[in-house]
RNA sequence: GCGCCCGUAGUGAAAUGGAUAUCACGACAGCCUCCGAAGCUGUAAGUGCAGGUUCGAUUCCUGCCGGGCGCACCA
């Protein structure tokens, strides 16, 4: 509703605009006016245009408000200092956008507008050497959450989580398996973690005569389903998991480097094959690369660079990584390495978030799986919940730094903030089959208007939804959805204390407040599902 | 040393350059003959420091202080 009111606004507005001597603000923009003024929204494009039009800002504020007038879409617009127009919505627009998300909730928020272009959006991608740690629950709310909100919209979106089972990592995994099945400690660069000990231990007898080749195969294996079902219980799903093993099978680094010599963005040096990207114009990356070592063998970079293109080979204009910062050097080669191949610079994008500092008190924990020394997302998840652990980690911009307190994770589970939102739900259902239980049914004539300061914020709250979900593809991240979820619950309890829903005497009242409640539960059920947390009946 | 990120009430966070900086937890004082008190009402408490740009700065720029991370022919 606010896209389009903004669209019907802005077209009333140019022909204003033009006799004001100013151009409009380029972005339009439509903002939320403090509580105590009892506006809806707020216009602050006089105050923009002020300067070029050479008025003072109320002079043009008053002038924009006459010209809004009449909008259907409006009870009233009026000035405000020091260059606000401050709008009133008419009852047909809050009680229309409530009608539409109650009789089709699972189409709220769609945005046919946006671009159609397919997006693939890669993250966790952890080493298959392990169990996941904490901190992969970061990146796979951020980029699961983020997923959903993109197909939400109505974008093309997919998910894929890159399995690294071909370098020097997952052969010290098969070497450590091997030592540990003989009894016998790891080697110095192996991973030391009880975990691989306990699945040396595992396998069959036939496992006694298996070479470290042939662990590394198992153990990957092994290691790798422990992660899909970590995932899947935390409620991530990938399209696809894809294995570093079939890019180099089919030849891929190879083709990556033919397509850079083509484009003759490669050179040699030293015995060592050189991406030159550095002195390119406008590159991202101040330096020149390694792609094949002095000894023949690709490096890390050139198989990254393969799975890219292969990325862009299947069709995906736009390719979003979501890494961790102690990654965020590798931006820069990157986004340069996706130019020598020839894409367009904003076709590339790493969300980078800030890492997961553990403590178990005021004692930081030291996390490296190599020493086995890590808390699995899947002690917290067992400990606090999925639903608690990814509403924590949505909460968040990924520019955060986090601290996640061990000893206080249990205690803080009770009260973290996604009670409060799951809560609106369940006492919305609890009424709701009161109202059934009374035969009271929800209706919402034209003739009925929501009075109170409570009923409209709500209705209004709801009707920011859809720019919410916009916010966070803009921003490339779900905390825009999390903290408005908060803010939407943060009403609906103070209208649940002041406003009784179900009351025989006022039959009408009821029924509209019970449209308004039923449109509550769907935004806070929807809203919570593409943060991947529940939205239960009861609690 | 160079680069990236972050410093917002006691705690954890939010705020496309907009009005009196928002939310949750915690503290204090109240509220269940009434749709769920995992709730509500009220009170106290905040933008690290110093400049600059702007009609307007938590937001942009410079410097400083404090913290995290990264600077391989490793993956």
């Amino acid at each position: 509703m606010l896209a389009a009111l903004k669209e019907s606004l802005a077209t009333r507005a140019r022909g204003w605009a033009e006799t004001a001597g100013a151009a409009l603000p380029a972005d339009l923009p439509l903002t939320v006016p403090p509580p105590k003024l009892q506006a809806d929204l707020c216009l602050p494009w006089p105050l923009a245009m002020a300067k070029a039009a050479r008025k003072p800002p109320l002079e043009l504020a008053k002038s924009l408000a006459e010209s809004l007038g009449g909008l259907a879409e409006l009870e009233s617009a009026s000035a405000s200092p020091p260059g606000f127009v401050n709008l009133k919505l008419s009852r047909a627009a809050l009680n229309g956008n409530l009608v539409k998300i109650v009789s089709n909730p699972t189409d709220y928020g769609q945005d046919s507008a946006g671009p159609a272009r397919a997006v693939l959006i890669e993250f966790v991608s952890a080493n298959p050497t392990g169990p996941l740690h904490l901190a992969s629950g970061r990146g796979a709310t951020l980029g699961d959450s983020l997923v959903r909100i993109l197909r939400r919209l109505g974008r093309k979106a997919a998910a894929e989580y890159y399995v690294n089972d071909a370098g020097r990592q997952v052969e010290r995994l098969g070497l450590s398996l091997y030592a540990r099945r003989r009894g016998q400690e790891p080697p110095e660069d192996g991973y030391q973690g009880q975990y691989v000990a306990d699945l040396a231990k595992s396998f069959p007898a036939e496992a006694d005569s298996w070479t470290p080749e042939r662990w590394r195969q198992e153990g990957v294996k092994a290691l790798l389903a422990g992660q899909r079902a970590d995932m899947a219980a935390f409620g991530v799903e990938f399209d696809r998991w894809f294995p570093e093993s079939e890019l180099r099978g089919r030849g891929a680094l190879e083709g990556a480097l033919q397509k850079l010599k083509d484009r003759g963005m490669v050179y040699e040096k030293e015995g060592a094959v050189w991406l030159g990207t550095s002195d390119a114009a406008q590159s991202e990356d101040d330096k020149d690369r390694v792609l094949v070592k002095a000894g023949g063998a690709a490096t890390y970079f050139l198989a990254d660079i393969a799975y890219h293109e292969d990325k862009f080979a299947r069709g995906f204009e736009q390719v979003i990584d979501i890494w961790g910062a102690d990654h965020h050097g590798y931006v820069p080669r990157m986004k340069a390495a996706v130019a020598a191949l020839g894409h367009p610079p904003d076709s590339f994008h790493a969300v980078i978030h800030q890492l997961v500092h553990l403590y178990r008190g005021q004692e930081a924990v030291k996390m490296s799986k190599r020493a086995g020394e890590f808390v699995r997302l899947r002690e917290v998840m067992d400990e606090v919940g999925k639903d608690a652990c990814r509403f924590f980690f949505a909460m968040r911009t990924p520019d955060s730094h986090l601290n996640f307190d061990l000893e206080l994770a249990k205690k803080k589970s009770s009260e973290n903030p996604v009670y409060y939102c799951q809560y609106v739900h369940a006492r919305i259902c609890s009424i709701l089959k009161e109202a059934e239980k009374q035969g009271i049914r929800p209706a919402l004539p034209e003739s009925i208007g929501f009075s109170s300061p409570e009923e409209r914020g709500l209705c209004l709250k709801l009707a920011w939804f859809p720019e919410v979900l916009k916010d966070c593809e803009k921003l490339l991240s779900p905390h825009p959805l999390a903290n408005y979820l908060l803010e939407l619950a943060g009403l609906f309890h103070p209208f649940y204390e002041r406003c009784r829903v179900i009351d025989p005497q006022a039959a009408d009242v009821s029924s509209a407040r019970l449209v308004l409640c039923y449109g509550i539960s769907f935004v806070i059920a929807e809203g919570l599902g593409l943060l991947g947390v529940s939205a239960p009946e009861q609690m």
